[in-house]
DNA sequence: AAATGTTACGCAAACGTTTTCGTGTTTATA
DNA sequence: TATAAACACGAAAACGTTTGCGTAACATTT
């Protein structure tokens, strides 16, 4: 790569202190006309654009916002990726995005290397590993030093920073009521393992909703899916039974399409021997068949809102309380819960 | 934010000198034991460390990769990005993602955003925009440069760099040879405008099968869908006519997935009525009724491939030529192309 | 006793920029 | 004609780091 151009090489070409060419570019009074047009005109032919680690290092600003998410392929995030790259753009920042992979040391790599300097501030989602080990090590360090920290979806109460949420008890909760008015009555939750707050919540909306409508708690109804073995197979075992549920709420969107297929397999109707509802933040319940009535989640409003909490901690300058952003569900109801009859 | 630790305060603490602090942290036989113990000691209690704007300016090096894609919310993409982080972490190398959002004026603005030292790299899929303007000025001024750049998926032939490709014309050719081995007579292609130069790929191995399979072209049956308008309404009317074609290749997913809801509305049985293959990135096709056969991209393998040419551009010496990856495609066949019969 | 070697540190340049504060020269004012 | 502005520019510090070189003070060798 060819070496950039730099106010020291204009300055020995005219001749002059690199002040003076700095001066110039910036249109400074202090420079004769004559002398400002002959350097601009040299920079502008060799494309000069000043090195923004130099200007980086100098306003103690990188105007960058670090991302660190569990994982990239995955429409939630990605969504939540745009929001947050939208509203940073608007706002004058670039945004870095790292993975944790769901793992805690890649999750605490992550942090060292993006809080040395790189970044003016951190939104992060908690890799399943830190939540599972609750080990929260890496982010005490950042809040001692009130550095600029965002967490959204997956949250850690503990942690003392601004946060975005899903409302996910109102959209289990939504959800859930919508299966029983259509007449429900064993209604299984195909949920995640404990440790995985979005899940827990998510199973706390749907038990809130049975209460409400007087309907008895079954724990035998409720699956707790590991997401390191074979969901087929776990879910299938869901329905191949002699009595299987009359309606699933599943917390995310493959569960949901998974047991909707193996429903099919099974020669069950949808929605009229088993009605099905799953977290939605994707395409996939728009394609099967039938469509999944999902609730909806709203990844960019959830990264615009995190981006803007970010920028107004990061440019703020006296100490603020701490926000908690709770971002509400839409349930987009299909065929899978609306029986044609 | 509490501003961070730096050599000077450390070397004001001992009333030694910045040089020194700086060499007993990095275990330096200059330094007394007795005082490097002491230094290492304070600066381990505070959390020193070095800021990397400040290494990155004198290292001359940033150890960040640019990466200036249409859209994230979008699999293919996301994979993409995926396979690069991967890639780059293993080399120490961070990713910064920017979104062009298919403007070209955004790109360039990305461009120069980026190109002004922020990055070692870039590594750009080439918006709609961009392509169907053609105007490359800011390509070529990084060619001049010798910056290092690769072009993934959506490249432009003229510009003088790196490039990885889907082999977009293999794959379509081995889905339309598919689609005759299984009996098909009226295959239609769904394609994009001709622009898009995957589409126009697909368009080439579409016709190279038809051809070598003695097939007429019947250029009534290439539809070129307008990503802007409505495509529910584009793509149903292909089918919706007194006689629909019996096979279907789909340029992307969601054209194939559409097309397939849209048969299936008419009446269609499938495969046996018309059958259908989309190239895909996502997981759409597999949770469609029935699932969609489909010509796979593998991203990730395509984001490795484009960062490793990058880095190997970044750290290499001497010029070298200039390689252009074709990344093969798999065909996935499932139902939509499977008789059960 | 002189020469040499070792130890333990500091100085200063370099990366590229901005900006404050001089300062020498010219021009305008009293 | 002396004095004050106005003009046009340069020096240097600052951001935080690394590193080659210089050098006192002390220790060892011949």
């Amino acid at each position: 790569m060819k070496p950039r151009i730099t106010l020291k090489n204009i300055a020995k070409e005219f001749g002059v202190s690199i002040s003076t060419v700095s001066k110039a570019l910036k249109d400074s009074h202090e420079i004769s006309e004559e002398t400002r047009g002959k350097i601009k005109a040299f920079a502008d032919y060799y494309n000069y654009k000043p090195n923004s680690l130099a200007l980086q290092l100098r306003n103690q600003k990188t105007s960058v916002i670090g991302v660190i998410i569990p994982e990239i392929v995955h429409h939630f995030f990605s969504t939540v990726i745009n929001g947050i790259e939208q509203y940073a753009n608007e706002k004058g920042y670039n945004v870095m995005v790292c993975l944790s992979n769901e793992s805690y040391e890649k999750e605490v790599s992550n942090f060292t290397v993006l809080t040395n300097g790189s970044v003016d501030g951190l939104i992060v989602s908690v890799a399943r590993e830190t939540q599972e080990n609750q080990i929260y090590k890496h982010f005490d360090a950042l809040i001692k030093d009130d550095f600029p920290l965002v967490l959204f979806d997956r949250i850690i109460d503990e942690i003392d920073c601004d946060k975005v949420i899903i409302d996910d008890i109102g959209g289990a909760f939504k959800a859930t009521n919508h299966l029983v008015e259509i007449g429900a009555k064993r209604i299984a939750l195909i949920t995640t393992q404990d440790y995985i707050t979005v899940g827990s919540l998510r199973k706390e909306g749907y038990l809130k909703a049975l209460v409400s409508n007087g309907i008895g708690i079954d724990e035998s109804l409720i699956y707790k899916i590991d997401d390191t073995k074979d969901l087929h197979e776990q879910i299938g075992k869901i329905i191949n039974v002699k009595n299987p549920p009359d309606a699933i709420l599943a917390v995310n969107e493959i569960y949901a399409a998974i047991a909707l297929k193996a429903s099919k397999a099974k020669g069950l109707s949808i929605p009229d021997d088993i009605a099905i509802i799953g977290f939605t933040s994707g395409l996939i319940s728009e394609f099967t068949y039938p469509p999944l009535t999902s609730v909806e989640q709203h990844g960019d409003l959830m990264g615009r809102q995190a981006a803007e909490l970010l920028i107004n901690r990061i440019e703020s300058k006296g100490p603020n309380d701490f926000q908690k952003v709770v971002i509400s569900t839409g349930l987009k109801i299909r065929k899978s819960t609306l029986s044609v009859n």
